[in-house]
RNA sequence: GUCUCGGUAGCUCAGCUGGUUAGAGCGGCGGAUUCAUAGCCCGCAGGUCGCGUGUUCAAGUCACGCUCGAGACACCA
């Protein structure tokens, strides 16, 4: 059995903002998880590339549409990969193999007889180059944008009958498993309940795009190709691509992790769609929140645009995924704050973690020959090894939730109760009793075995962070032994030496 | 216009089916300690729980009205 996750195909009109980077280590961390717990993961992104919009900024810049593609997707590509993210596949939608599953989709979205020629008729706006619906559309209204009046447009189009899949859609959205947070599954319950027409998949103007098997002149609505590179990402690295083998290769979907504003298209439209050709359909939709920045909506015009890349290189890729994940709450908006950021990143990964491996670690070296102890067990319970089996166990069931924010509090909470634990057992003042060293070996051992778990446990969220805790404490996570297992309390070995301590994080500093 | 969600300490937010002195984290202030990255630990914050009315023995927690904010109401992705 596979895991699939998907990130949305980015519209390659720009390149990538914050918005697409949070979606992507959201499902970069999820990735991580799924293949630490022993699951076929397959990750998807990748890139949407036709349509009118790409068409234009081509233009506008005076290139083909392919080589403005080509630009930005490498963009894409080279970015995730500064990011350090675990993609398995990367999709074009402008790739021949993507066209070839395309066609064949459409072939059998054809032969369920779901495709028929109409017309699309409206109020059109020729700035916006898109059709108004205007409730009291008259010659008079003028579009918002463009103050220009509206055009009566005329144009024949390929429709696909949504309207029959209207009661199989409601099916599906009514599992409330299908669509989170519930606040948008309402929105959509909604939406549905006032009757799904027929929508629109080819278009007439827009040379950019798939051509339409059989119509000349008629390419691919983008959403209709979109959808799809979903599902031919899974086989698009194989020398023969069929829609065939997308299928037998993992589909469907186990989660498609998208922004609200696309919630629509993936949970309503994507799934008639596939019913339609006879396929499955995803097993959930996950529409998390927007990005602010201190408090205020970014946009170009606000000139308030916060550029990944800067945080990239100005805190690294560890602060950038602790402040998405752990401070905002998937499926909720979230508020960028500088202060707010450098706050969160010193105290919990510099002051609360980071001490904590470095206190303990230095502990040890200094009294244990450069070593860890061997664990003299001598008291009938482990307060530590009871929280930190507490924490594994909530931490999992959280992140199986897809509740990150409090799949990383959790472990916060445990450096902080190890903290705490080091504290009420003061191992400073009994090193002095030569009669306690026993005690002491096991004290520094429980604290050491904390922090190698908590190590364990950032895996997913923190990668390099996580392989700098573990290197120190003279621990790396094996590949070859299960993950759950490895969390397991005890499995530090006596004796290993341990490298002099480093800061595995800088404090930042605020301007 | 219709509908949905929210308005809780300086900031970000928890508070489930109504019930002892309304909580956490961050920031701020004070204290204790030294193994450590001036760090960890301890204590302090007296907030009309947006406004008003009502239901109730009892409301942040329910109902209605108002107000402010966010969003949905089909082909821009």
């Amino acid at each position: 059995m596979s895991f699939v996750i998907t990130t949305p195909l980015y519209y390659v009109n720009d390149k990538p903002h914050l918005g697409s980077v949070y979606t992507t280590l959201i499902c970069d961390a999820i990735a991580r998880y799924k293949r630490l717990l022993g699951e076929d993961v397959i990750f998807i992104t990748g890139v949407d590339e036709h349509g009118l919009k790409i068409q234009r900024t081509a233009n506008e810049k005076g290139i083909e549409p392919k080589s403005h593609c080509d630009e930005i997707s490498e963009i894409f590509n080279i970015n995730w990969k500064n990011w350090d993210i675990s993609f398995d596949k990367f999709i074009r939608t402008s790739s021949k193999n993507h066209e070839l599953v395309v066609n064949e989709f459409y072939e059998r979205v054809k032969a369920s007889d779901d495709i028929y020629m109409g017309v699309q008729k409206g109020w059109y706006c020729v700035g916006c180059e898109e059709f108004k619906d205007n409730p009291s559309n008259s010659s008079t209204y003028k579009c918002p944008i463009h103050q220009k009046n509206l055009e009566w447009k005329n144009e024949e189009n390929l429709f696909f009958k949504l309207s029959k899949y209207q009661k199989k859609i409601e099916k599906i959205i009514n599992e409330p498993s299908f669509i989170e947070p519930i606040e948008r599954r309402n929105e959509i319950l909604n939406f549905v309940s006032k009757g799904l027409k027929d929508f629109s998949i080819s278009r007439t103007n827009v040379s950019w795009g798939i051509p339409v098997p059989g119509y000349d002149n008629h390419t691919f609505y983008v959403w209709f190709d979109a959808l799809l590179g979903y599902v031919s990402a899974i086989s698009s690295d194989k020398a023969d691509h069929s829609l065939e083998k997308s299928i037998n290769g993992g589909w469907p979907a186990d989660i498609h992790l998208i922004g609200k504003d696309i919630l629509r298209f993936h949970a309503v439209y994507w799934p008639a769609m596939l019913i339609s050709a006879g396929m499955k359909v995803p097993k959930k939709v996950f529409g998390h929140g927007f990005l602010t920045r201190e408090g205020q909506k970014m946009g170009k015009s606000l000139g308030n645009v916060l550029d990944p890349n800067l945080l990239l290189s100005k805190y690294g890729n560890d602060p950038v995924r602790w402040y998405l994940i752990k401070d905002i709450s998937l499926g909720n908006d979230g508020d960028f704050q500088d202060r707010r950021f450098v706050d969160i990143i010193n105290n919990d990964l510099a002051n609360t973690i980071g001490n904590l491996l470095n206190r303990t670690s230095s502990m040890s070296r200094k009294w244990f020959d450069n070593k860890v102890p061997n664990n003299e067990k001598i008291s009938k319970e482990n307060k530590l090894e009871f929280l930190a089996s507490a924490s594994v166990e909530n931490y999992i069931n959280k992140f199986n939730i897809y509740k990150l924010d409090q799949a990383a509090n959790e472990v916060l909470s445990l450096a902080i109760n190890t903290n705490l634990y080091l504290n009420e057992r003061q191992p400073w003042l009994l090193i002095k009793e030569s009669d306690k060293l026993p005690a002491v070996k096991e004290i520094i051992y429980n604290v050491l075995e904390s922090t190698r778990i908590i190590g364990l446990l950032l895996q997913p969220l923190l990668p390099e962070l996580s392989s700098k805790i573990n290197l120190q404490l003279g621990s790396t996570y094996q590949k070859d032994v299960p993950w759950k297992q490895q969390l397991q309390w005890g499995q530090l070995i006596g004796d290993t030496k341990l490298p002099k301590p480093t800061p595995i994080i800088n404090k930042l500093e605020y301007e």
